[in-house]
RNA sequence: GUCUUGUUAGCUCAGCUGGUAGAGCACGUCACUUUUAAUGAUGUGGCCGAUGGUUCGAAUCCAUCACAGGACACCA
């Protein structure tokens, strides 16, 4: 049985008592006329005021109980709602015949949400309550909060039980509400500038527009597997051949791989695409937005991350090749050639597959030793080809493409690149992807001969986008984990015991 | 996927080199009409994550499994 545990048979009792005495436990009835933070704000003058009170001003104020303390003939409560914590004083004689003695002191505990009628007033130690004239309770809890002074620390608790989480950590509850003012803020940023919102499907027959595995179900009516989305891009650039100019979409994107701090299966993400731009109106357009964001979240040009301090306003530009001698300290010799790389990261400990060509090794070169050298949001450009399926070639330099990394306190927060829109060229790089994946890179790209055929009625030239919305809030609230910045983040189904499964049976 | 550290009351945690389970909060009862994690008295509460093994005896030692945290690998 679910609700054997003693504590919560006792609460049990009690909201039967309750419905006895003509209170119902999950009423309905709420009169709720201001919140507490109004209540708060409207009520900051009765300090000034004779005896400290108001008794002429009369609200009603709803919360759960967070802490009671009974003392004989009155008690104190706090109650919190959204807006913040209320104490409220609860006396014997303001309150009908008998009602403070058998049903408030009896039957309403902790965790229970009320409704409180009252009027303000100061207490000796200075802090503005609400002096109850009549109390009703709307939702009786019968499960019992966790302890009132740690709260709920335990992770695996906080993450399966995100409601118990956000009923005990206000600070989780400010977090979730900034992540939710980055989504809108993004989503306004972008329809300022002309962008239309969009949504293109989350199952594709073909899982493209990333290096990434799929997840991967069945549509029974057609008998066919479909891959959930490893990224919305080569849906929104169909988009642009069909004469959208500008276009992004917000959502969620599957990646059947690991899990970790940095990585959920699910993760949200920002891709937009820009007619007749280049990378490099996609730089300017996001230090726009990274300004634009910090304005209206009304933050500092400086936050703390971990032990590091990012300066938001020094955003830099380093070519990748550049960075790997200037930042990654490789020597120069070594970074133009497939064997001195290898050579060099061997030297280090550090053993790459074999068949690597030049561009992934230079990848590598840059994931060992720039990466997390890049605490200040730092534009890394020109990627080499190999690395970069679907973007446009230099034209100083074929084997580079226009393309950008934004990275922040070590992290890659957003990724960019004038988009490729030749039809041929495009045909041969799915095609080189397909030898990588002969040759065991099982994450390269797949032909999709269907966007290629859409290429072929000609995209105007296009600059394309994508940023990690997660770890841009992880960034925001100085969070580690992208466990805290996801309100239920994946997590493994708990066994049923088979004990219990016999007994049920 | 690998390594590593955890898992004891509703919650937060003790429990030594094996000897039969502890605290605080919460809850029950009593006292208390201005408290701030209220206070004082008193009481209830546990298949010590699961399954095996070693032992006269296991929360404690060993093995396997489950779940979680951290690190690494892969990735965004």
């Amino acid at each position: 049985m679910v609700f054997d545990n003693k504590f919560i048979q006792q609460r049990i009792e009690k909201a039967e008592i309750l419905r006895k005495e003509g209170y119902n436990p999950y009423s309905n009835d709420s009169k709720r006329n201001t919140t507490v933070e109004k209540y708060l704000n409207v009520n900051s003058d009765i300090a000034d005021k004779e005896n400290q009170r108001d008794e002429n001003r009369h609200y009603i104020v709803s919360g759960r109980i967070k802490l009671l303390r009974i003392m004989g003939k009155a008690s104190f409560a706090k109650i919190e709602d959204e807006s913040g914590m209320l104490q409220i004083y609860v006396a014997r004689d303001n309150l009908p015949e008998g009602f403070y003695n058998n049903i408030f002191k009896k039957n309403i505990e902790v965790g229970d949400i009320i409704e409180v009628a009252g009027y303000p007033f100061v207490t000796g130690k200075g802090e503005l309550s609400l002096h109850a004239t009549e109390l009703n309770l709307l939702t009786k809890a019968i499960s019992p909060l966790p302890e009132k002074f740690h709260g709920v620390t335990d992770k695996e608790i906080r993450y399966r039980k995100r409601y118990l989480d956000l009923i005990m950590n206000a600070d989780v509850r400010k977090t979730f509400k900034i992540r939710s003012k980055v989504i809108s803020l993004t989503r306004h940023f972008f329809e300022d500038k002309g962008f239309l919102e969009v949504e293109t499907p989350m199952m594709h027959p073909i899982a493209g527009g990333a290096n990434a595995k799929p997840f991967v179900t069945h549509h029974n009516a057609l008998g066919i597997d479909r891959y959930l989305r490893i990224a919305p891009e080569l849906y929104l650039k169909r988009l642009i051949v069909g004469g959208f100019e500008a276009v992004f979409e917000i959502n969620r994107n599957f990646r059947n791989e690991g899990m970790d701090a940095t990585h959920n299966p699910e993760f949200t993400s920002i891709e937009f695409y820009w007619a007749y731009k280049t990378y490099r109106d996609l730089i300017e357009i996001t230090k726009e937005y990274f300004q634009y964001l910090f304005e209206h979240l009304n933050l500092p040009t400086r936050l703390p991350y971990a032990d590091m301090e990012v300066n938001f306003a020094n955003f830099t530009e380093v070519p990748l090749i550049e960075s790997l001698t200037t930042i990654g300290g490789v020597p120069p010799e070594v970074t133009n050639d497939k064997d001195k790389i290898v050579a060099f990261l061997n030297s280090k400990n550090i053993t790459v597959k074999p068949g690597m060509n030049l561009g992934q090794l230079q990848g590598e070169l840059f994931d060992e030793f720039v990466e997390e050298k890049l605490i200040d949001p730092t534009f890394i450009t020109e990627y080499p080809v190999e690395i970069s399926p679907l973007a446009r070639r230099s034209d100083e330099n074929p084997e580079i493409t226009e393309r950008f990394e934004l990275f922040i306190a070590g992290r890659e927060i957003a990724n960019a690149f004038s988009e490729l829109n030749d039809p041929i060229d495009q045909l041969g790089r799915f095609e080189a992807q397909g030898e990588a994946k002969e040759s065991g890179d099982d994450e390269a790209h797949e032909m999709d001969v269907d966007f290629v055929e859409a290429l072929s009625y000609g995209m105007a030239p296009t600059a394309g986008q994508g940023i990690g919305i997660d770890r841009l809030v992880m960034l925001l609230t100085n969070e580690h984990s992208i466990r805290d910045v996801l309100l239920f983040p994946a997590m493994k189904p708990i066994h049923v015991e088979e004990k219990n499964i016999e007994e049920e049976n």
